[in-house]
DNA sequence: CACTTGACCTGTCCGC
DNA sequence: TGCGGACAGGTCAAGT
């Protein structure tokens, strides 16, 4: 699921409900979930509160007074679902919504907080984790020291993104952009939905692309990851924001679900293949192989 | 080195 | 209806 728009929704939602709140109580409805989740962990964490949350490409990291922090990764169905009147008050929330209807059967990790209010982990694949560790250790973490620059920092120019791209001038473009180390936060969604802005194959050698090639995917993904951070993500299957609400990047989308619609740049019909191990969505007229 | 495959899991959808 | 297989937003490790 969640790339960096969907991460980045959910850092904003979080940041104006979490600050501030103590924990008080701590439930490993999936231990596995919580690598680590023995007893220690819920002293550390009981007694804590929220100082600030914060995201480096789609992790996300929930700072403690203690200074620990939380970080979460939510791999493909992770939720992370804020309530303000506990348990299960299906009443009085929106039907559009996940609050009311938690803890369910993939409620994986249960924070409570001094006041009242939850914030419920879920994961129905089990693939995403939640963790403690002190805060200045984060950034030692292997993956932080290997992952690449942020894609809507200021200092992000294309060149940077060319000259990172040609690291790897034998991959296929789209492996490239899904590599994290290269740049961070791009997945399925976004990769296909850049590359159709640029008309570029996503299959296309990084050595063949030319220069207007790199100029124009750096523009269209700096593009539609703005946008959908403006539409609160996308909603594929099980993404929900902070207060359990959809994102609706979806129903802009051009290529991404939707093969068997016209391109709409030249009404081709858009197919999907498989590429660079992927479920791929292009048009078959606006992206040929160049060279 | 770069690419593919399999693993980690549950759930849904599609064809028979 | 039931059953088997393919597939789903992400990352790792291992094999070719």
């Amino acid at each position: 699921m969640p790339e960096l728009p969907e991460v980045e929704t959910l850092r904003l939602g979080l940041s104006e409900l979490l600050p501030g709140r103590t924990i008080s109580t701590v439930d490993f409805n999936w231990p596995k979930s919580f690598p680590n989740s023995d007893g220690d962990v819920q002293r550390f964490l009981i007694g804590a509160s929220v100082t600030k949350i914060r995201r480096r490409a789609k992790v996300l990291i929930i700072e403690l007074t203690t200074n620990y922090s939380l970080v979460i990764h939510l791999k493909m169905t992770g939720q992370l679902v804020f309530s303000s009147s506990g348990k299960r008050f299906g009443a009085g929330h929106p039907s559009d919504s996940l609050v009311g209807k938690l803890p369910d059967k993939s409620t994986r990790v249960t924070l409570g907080f001094k006041d009242g209010s939850y914030l419920f982990f879920n994961d129905q694949r089990k693939f995403g984790w939640m963790r403690l560790l002190p805060t200045i250790e984060i950034m030692n973490l292997d993956f932080f020291k290997k992952v690449g620059p942020e894609p809507l920092s200021d200092d992000f120019t294309w060149q940077m993104f060319r000259d990172r791209l040609l690291r790897r001038p034998n991959s296929i473009v789209k492996a490239a952009i899904l590599d994290q180390t290269v740049i961070a936060g791009i997945g399925n969604i976004y990769a296909d939905e850049s590359l159709w802005g640029a008309k570029i194959h996503p299959a296309t050698r990084v050595s063949q692309l030319s220069p207007r090639d790199f100029k124009t995917l750096y523009k269209e993904l700096v593009f539609v990851l703005k946008l959908a951070i403006e539409k609160g993500g996308s909603s594929d299957r099980n993404y929900v924001n902070a207060e359990g609400k959809k994102g609706s990047y979806l129903s802009f989308a051009r290529v991404f679900r939707r093969e068997g619609q016209p391109c709409p740049r030249c009404g081709t019909i858009i197919i999907k293949s498989r590429v660079a191990g992927r479920g791929t969505h292009t048009c078959p007229y606006c992206q040929r192989i160049a060279g």
